[in-house]
DNA sequence: CCTGAAATAT
DNA sequence: TATATTTCAG
């Protein structure tokens, strides 16, 4: 799954080179074109979704995805061309009209409500160090003398929520040299547990990588004491950290096939706000999906590797694995031989939720259970935001 | 409201 | 030393 910018005609090329691979390709992008995402299927790419991805897509992504890994070269010669289906309004596949729309923000908020975060949330609190009366920086300085836009720290609005785990006793906010100074205790850095990233990777894939900003990322996690500065500083990260797994895998691609060459000599700074992966989006809802990561660079041009990882075993055959899982295992001795590295460090961090999702899925799933998975994936999300009442 | 940078904390 | 987070400032 690759998220394009299509602005970028050069973005093809990329799709171009996973064709030439028979990796099955789904294009994802946050606006719409109409122009390109006739091009990219006429390529031979089997989807073009628009982001925010919802729940249904996803479902047909992965029959997709099996349907298309059954055929054998010549007959998807033939079938690619009717298979092609232009998703530009998810929902572009009549039947998931009526389905719920698991991320919508409502369930979203719903199921955030209920989870009581601040149970999960821990505050490195043994750091808070006092800043010693004779120790001075440049801001305390600046504070001590003229403290124009005094902050207000001290006031119990958001630094009494359980999770922020205070030194002391809270009212004791302010300390008192023996000069009878005052002075502000740096709030305890916050620590992004795995239920508290889930949140954020949820708000953000709901949000489409277009309205994931801070404010509204904040909003949708709803999670008591989390500032908005927090969440955009973990945004921040989160993107640099997926940018640079994209880029090497773009790296690698590009020095072993020749092909994308291209792309990576376009590639100054990174540019764009990197969007969530349907990995991410997969995670979230404790199910395992086909994992990407955003690639992305100042051309514009950007992309999402798939990934599966173990979890899309559970769906082969035997030794039939869906293509694209292909490129992320040991590659063939006659494949691609792109990028162990890269995968490596693509795998690891996919699969960091891996535990919750076995554990949620209980048991191999054979590809003729796809059915049964989607249902059975709907069902744990509903009942999460069910709970949540 | 956002984000670059400095200051800090890990 | 390298990263991550909080604050400041624009």
């Amino acid at each position: 799954m690759a998220n394009v910018d299509i602005s970028n005609i050069d973005s093809l090329s990329f799709v171009r080179v996973l064709l030439k691979e028979e990796i099955p390709i789904i294009l994802m992008s946050s606006r719409r074109n109409e122009i390109f995402s006739w091009r990219a299927l006429v390529e031979g790419a089997c989807f073009f979704l628009e982001k925010p991805i919802s729940f249904d897509d996803l479902k047909y992504v992965w029959q997709h995805s099996y349907i298309y890994k059954r055929r054998s070269k010549t007959q998807l010669e033939d079938a690619r061309k009717p298979e092609q289906e232009i998703l530009l309004n998810r929902g572009n596949i009549s039947q998931v009209d009526a389905q719920v729309h698991i991320f919508d923000e409502n369930s979203v908020k719903e199921s955030q409500n209920a989870c009581n975060m601040e149970q999960h949330l821990v505050m490195a609190n043994d750091q808070i160090q006092e800043q010693g009366g004779l120790i001075k920086t440049k801001r305390s300085l600046d504070d001590d003398r003229g403290g124009e836009k005094k902050r207000n720290l001290n006031s119990d609005n958001e630094n009494s929520n359980s999770f922020m785990v205070p030194t002391e006793e809270k009212g004791k906010e302010m300390n008192e040299n023996n000069n009878g100074h005052v002075k502000k205790k740096r709030k305890p850095r916050i620590v992004w547990t795995s239920e508290l990233h889930l949140k954020f990777i949820e708000a953000v894939s709901s949000l489409g990588d277009i309205k994931a900003r801070p404010k509204l990322i904040l909003q949708k996690m709803n999670v008591p004491g989390l500032t908005q500065r927090q969440v955009a500083s973990h945004l921040q990260n989160y993107k640099a950290r997926v940018r640079q797994i994209s880029d090497n895998v773009i790296r690698d691609l590009s020095s072993n096939t020749g092909s994308l060459q291209t792309l990576e000599r376009i590639k100054p700074s990174v540019v764009g706000q990197p969007t969530l992966n349907s990995n991410d989006f997969a995670a979230a809802g404790k199910t395992q999906g086909a994992g990407t990561v955003q690639v992305e660079n100042a051309s514009g041009i950007s992309s999402n590797v798939a990934n599966s990882g173990k979890s899309l075993k559970q769906f082969s055959e035997g030794n039939q694995e869906v293509k694209a899982i292909a490129v992320l295992e040991p590659p063939a001795a006659s494949s691609v031989n792109a990028g162990k590295s890269a995968y490596a460090a693509l795998l690891k961090f996919l699969d960091e939720d891996e535990e919750e999702i076995r554990a949620g899925l209980g048991g191999e799933l054979k590809p003729a259970d796809l059915d049964r998975y989607c249902e059975w994936l709907r069902e744990a999300l509903m009942e999460k935001s069910e709970h949540s009442e």
